[in-house]
DNA sequence: GCGAACTGACTGAACGCTCACTCATTTTGC
DNA sequence: GCAAAATGAGTGAGCGTTCAGTCAGTTCGC
């Protein structure tokens, strides 16, 4: 499932790399963030990262490679997120009811980062972006299985489950895509707290469960 | 409401201004499709559109210019085509209804265009984006009023109206931003009425209302 | 009726600039 | 002392935009 893109460095040291690729991700998520993908440049994310612009590429092959970088690592980071929130609950409603719960506030808490993944994951190369997808398409099964348990243990759901699994994943989506909205409406844990609500019902999970 | 932004032409005959435009907003956005907003050069535009580089110039002021043209008719378009399918129907919570199927349609129908806008729309400059986004903004509380109506005659809907509105103009985008993972799954028709259950369900109309 | 003058849309080569990427050289650290 | 890593000026391709010139169609003067 993991699908990761071996990227090749010119730099022998593996640790050093490693260490110099995750520091590159979060220096160019900064720079992409405020200018964009296309209107940052190397120099840009060399400078941020604390490299000169030779060095950079010593990491890394060519500017795809770096929004490849950053890609994988938030959305490692959004997973990782929610596997954190479900880790202790056994009750199959109660899990996927956390689950929701933690995406969604992941969403909003890195409503930047995930706007950018929405709006530049097209510019990837075709291979960057079979393997980002790959990687976001394990990420939105592992809420299929959720769907599934509660569903045996008592979940009301009419149709399938796969779509299901889609709409739950993108919903949330909305706190960072519509963010130039929601800014001026209710606060944050109110918006988060309606829109599981709103999920919950769509599902078939009554409040009273669980 | 309409918030249009004016451009500036240099060419003198209003109807051959209007007549142009039109053609270039169709024509570019099939290019920035099937290419992408910067991969997609003026020279493309302008071959796609029939006109030469300098002509093109004449119609438009710039390249942001171009985008702004294809966001504007696109979302004209699927605003359209919603007031279309309400026209006839007077029952409150059916008019909610068929607002959201039709809506949900013209996300899957267009889906392609679709995707460009919302990958795009953070290209268009400072002027063009507030304008694209008013309009979008005056759609959804168009939504909001259904929801009003609706929620008057009898809908269940907790929570606040607004918040409503922006996840039943949100969650059918889904069909397009998502299409690589959909395109394997259940049949175009299907998928659409599974998500509008699902919307009516989370806004609290039972199946068996009106 | 007809040539001259005018109008205004159209053309495409050229300009100026940006930027991803390279590589000869220097610095580091073991 | 030497291999590994870092440097940053340089390179060349690509692009949005401009503008001096063309030309079909219309108006004017007689």
């Amino acid at each position: 499932m993991k699908q990761a893109r071996n990227i090749a460095a010119q730099v022998k040291d593996a640790d050093l790399v490693a260490d110099r690729r995750a520091h590159i991700a979060s220096a160019a998520a900064r720079v992409f963030r405020a200018k964009g993908f296309h209107n940052a440049t190397i120099r840009d994310v060399a400078i941020a990262a604390g490299l000169s612009q030779g060095s950079l590429y010593n990491y890394v092959r060519s500017k795809d490679d770096i929004l490849y970088l950053v890609h994988q690592d938030l959305t490692a980071g959004y997973a990782a997120d929610v596997e954190q929130a479900i880790a202790g609950i056994a009750e199959p409603r109660a899990r996927l009811r956390a689950a929701l719960a933690a995406f969604t506030h992941a969403m909003a808490e890195r409503h930047a980062d995930i706007a950018l993944i929405y709006q530049e994951t097209h510019a990837l190369g075709d291979e960057s972006r079979r393997a980002v997808l790959a990687q976001t398409n394990g990420f939105i099964q592992r809420f299929e299985q959720l769907i599934a348990d509660a569903r045996a243990a008592g979940m009301a759901l009419p149709g399938a489950g796969r779509l299901a699994a889609d709409i739950v994943t993108f919903l949330p989506v909305m706190l960072a895509l519509r963010r130039w909205r929601l800014r001026d409406g209710l606060p944050r844990d109110a918006a988060e707290a309606e829109l599981v609500g709103f999920l919950l019902r769509g599902l078939g999970i009554e409040d009273t469960d669980v």
